[in-house]
DNA sequence: CGCGCTAACCTGTATATACAACTACCGGGG
DNA sequence: CCCCGGTAGTTGTATATACAGGTTAGCGCG
């Protein structure tokens, strides 16, 4: 298995994570700069300036001209793969997960699963049902379907030690994905099995990951909305433009 | 106001974003490589490489080893600006889009918008409610608040017109964004706004957005659970993860 | 006719170098 | 004491160059 080899700027990113998860840096204090970098790494100073404005652009780090590189203070990690590993994004706020799985069968794809998955009613697929606690509070319901002959070793797996998402994304590349957010009131089950009030509404993520153009997983997260909320940030437009402003009110005016 | 240069490789990308936008590059056709980019831009091929690879990153285009650069075939434009817009998106679906300015005064920040704008309490802030709908039916609660300074013509402006969103971004390039997501019952001003339901959830979104480093405007945009939901799809995982090589050797085999 | 090899072109990465602009700090002169 | 300017360190950008590896088309040979 000749597999390619990891760039060295992606080694400078990983390590740079690595580092901020596991607490060592902290938001605020400060990255080795390039020249650090440099001197530390044996690598060129446009390899590490990759490194960091790569990480710069995920939000992990902000950079100021003459001052350096310090880690974000908001979220680093939640922004980029989102709600994509629930157990990292606990274990970032310092709190214990656990995991109660609830049912893990193998099933045929039906209705808006098939439909999602784009094959036909009737193809294998595992279908898997974690809760998810933080400190023991049930924060999410996982409700996972994924192609069996994508990810055979499914059933196989412990999902109460290592989460669906952890395990899929070891075993293939997750090359995209899409998520649509919903506020509804919950069914009876997942108001029970999140230990919700009555009348309290759900925040479902509903969200489809592609491995090489094929979509591969199908998955909805339900969260308690009095005890969840999702956070992302972005930079809308890029750093440059004061052109792109005129643009916008030009379009807006010809309506 | 001097405003900095625009860099030579923004200038490629927006180049070649006017020529995807205006119709000329086609989902699928093939966009320039770095070489020609080099004799045609008079830029060596670090930057056309830097343009080009940034311009995948934001999936504008989709980059093969050996073959070239391609207009990607699936939307270019949403990812980017996501919520922000609320009228450009009814519109984009072929809808009718109205607005009803509910309330649009000068006030004091408090609580929690003088803290989410980092400023104190007392500092001059507009406060615009403004109620989108789409075909007629209500859709979105607009309840913004806009630094005073920052916007002094705010309360000058016709947001049954232009958005509130449409005239910031007119009047001044926006850097960042925060959002957050939550689900939750209404109270009854929201819940008559938007003609909802009883128990009908409301999914909100709690936006800051930033301009040079400050953060200038705050919002809370309500939206009924039973009509609305958030799309947003990205990639999640870097390129070069180890286990890629692999599967993407299996595909090649396969044809 | 078909197979394999090669040449041309493409992207991906990496280095060395250069200049501009910004920031913090320190020391000297008023 | 305060301001002013120099200096060192930092990021941001741009270039020229190099090599590795994927893809395609075409050509020649068996």
């Amino acid at each position: 298995m000749s597999r390619t080899a990891i760039p060295r700027y992606q080694q400078l990113k990983d390590g740079i994570i690595e580092r901020i998860s596991s607490g060592e840096l902290r938001p605020g204090d400060r990255v080795p700069s390039e020249n650090e970098l440099v001197l530390a790494e044996s690598v060129s100073r446009m390899t590490a300036n990759r490194a960091l404005r790569e990480l710069t652009d995920e939000g992990y780090v902000e950079r100021v001209a003459g001052r350096g590189t310090f880690v974000s203070d908001f979220r680093a990690q939640s922004h980029v793969r989102e709600v994509q590993n629930i157990a990292e994004e606990i274990a970032a706020r310092g709190h214990r997960h656990t995991a109660d799985v609830i049912a893990r069968v193998q099933a045929e794809a039906r209705g808006e699963v098939a439909q999602a998955l784009h094959v036909d009613a009737g193809t294998p697929v595992f279908h898997v049902v974690v809760v998810h606690r933080e400190n023991g509070t049930p924060i999410q319901v996982e409700d996972r379907y994924v192609l069996a002959d994508f990810a055979p070793d499914t059933l196989a797996q412990d999902f109460a030690r290592q989460t669906p998402s952890a395990y899929l994304t070891s075993i293939m590349p997750l090359t995209e994905a899409e998520q649509v957010v919903r506020a509804r009131l919950p069914d009876r089950e997942i108001r029970q099995l999140l230990d919700m009030a009555d009348y309290e509404p759900e925040l479902v993520v509903i969200r489809r990951t592609w491995a090489n153009g094929r979509a591969v997983t199908f998955a909805r997260l339900h969260h308690p909305g009095n005890r969840y909320e999702l956070v992302g940030h972005h930079k809308p437009y890029a750093q440059h433009d004061a052109a792109r402003a005129d643009v916008v009110q030009l379009e807006s005016l010809k309506k």
